[in-house]
RNA sequence: AUAGUAAGUCAGAUAGUCGCAUGUGUAAACAUGAGGAAAGUCCGGGCACCAUAGGGCAGGAUGCUGGAUAACGUCCAGUGAAGGUGACUUUAAGGAAAGUGCAACAGAAAAUAACCGCAUUGUGUAUACAGUGUAAGGAUGAAAAAGUGAGGUAAGAGCUCACUAAGUAGUAUGGUAACAUAUUACUUGUGUAAACCCCAUUCGGUGCAACACCAGAAAUUAAAUAUAAAGUGGCCCGCUUAUUUUAAGGUAGGUGGCUUGAGCUAUAUAGUAAUAUAUAGCCUAGAUAAAUGACUAUCAAAUACAGAACCCGGCUUAUAGAUUUGCUAAUAUA
């Protein structure tokens, strides 16, 4: 992820789930902005939610989210802030990192990202 | 072999490609990178700050004996009690003869016991009525005023005696001690202290969002109130001090603390053990929106519970699968 920047302030993430336009697929939720001020630069910021399961099931879905994400950069369009939050409801504790990644893939198609 | 009982151990490995954090390095690169409970936050300690910290009362905690420890409500070894054929397990185990309270239902009565019964006195022709003595017998209950036999008596009764049971005090022996055994004297007091209470020991508060430093912010304006009052974990003493209330305005960061420590491993010595001492070797996560991941191949399968956040010692709870050792049996087979 060398092009790319992840959010830290609780504003900024506010900011974005208030103002950004979000797409929903099967097991995410995609928020997108875009910033002028970003040149050839991403900000990111994976949010999974305290009742998708107990802490070491969160941590791993923010890992496969954050290793989905690093083999798309490099075909995605920059200049964007973008939010990915995990919505499901599923339990099932091995979820496959090919399963997230074709998800993030569609979203981002239906919203031109792809370059 | 089966059934049981006690104590444990492991918690995926190997190879390859890509990626993240920390350290070393000019760089390339190299090294290291979650747990047995990291969890619950229930105890104890280190460390930091605070007269809200000092003294007293109140309040909390602990409660057989000896030992271990920095400390503990923890651990080890024992004593008593209860359970089990046994290996072994459990134990909230000070005081009820300092005082107060409570004991549902049933029962005459739940602690200064007379309902029935037994004996006797008075009245009466008599069944009966009234009184007195009596805890041997009856029914209730978790619990009923020590048990058996003999004497004794109007009837009875530890009223007396013998044996037995329990308790208190003393003596002797063994043990560091809890206690055990024997014996002498006295007594026969229901249970409950996970009711109040008494006794002994002990406890200041807040937690790394502590705290220190840098940058920044604030220290401004207006109004009101009290002048000896205001603050002080529940109260008193002591202690501290010029502030207190309302409105407007205003607060987004970084560095240290942070991992060399009551540390880990091996050996020896002391001890039944918990543990202690000595010698040698080792450095083994330190992130801050938060690193420790993804994919492929092989092993029969890779699956349980679960993610460090200042650091240690415990306790409690969760846990797939694999596996080791000691011991027991009124079981079964040879």
């Amino acid at each position: 992820m060398k092009n790319t920047i992840t959010i830290k302030k609780n504003f900024e993430v506010k900011y974005l789930l208030a103002k950004g336009k979000w797409t929903r697929g099967k097991y995410l939720t995609i928020y997108l902005k875009k910033s002028e001020k970003l040149q050839g630069i991403n900000r990111i910021c994976f949010i999974v939610s305290k009742k998708a399961g107990n802490s070491v099931f969160r941590n791993r879905i923010r890992r496969l989210l954050r290793q989905a994400y690093s083999d798309l950069e490099s075909k995605i369009k920059k200049g964007y802030n973008i939010l990915i939050m995990w919505k499901s409801k599923e339990t099932t504790k091995n979820i496959k990192c090919d399963v997230v990644y074709d998800d993030m893939q569609k979203i981002f198609k239906e919203r031109e990202m792809l370059l």
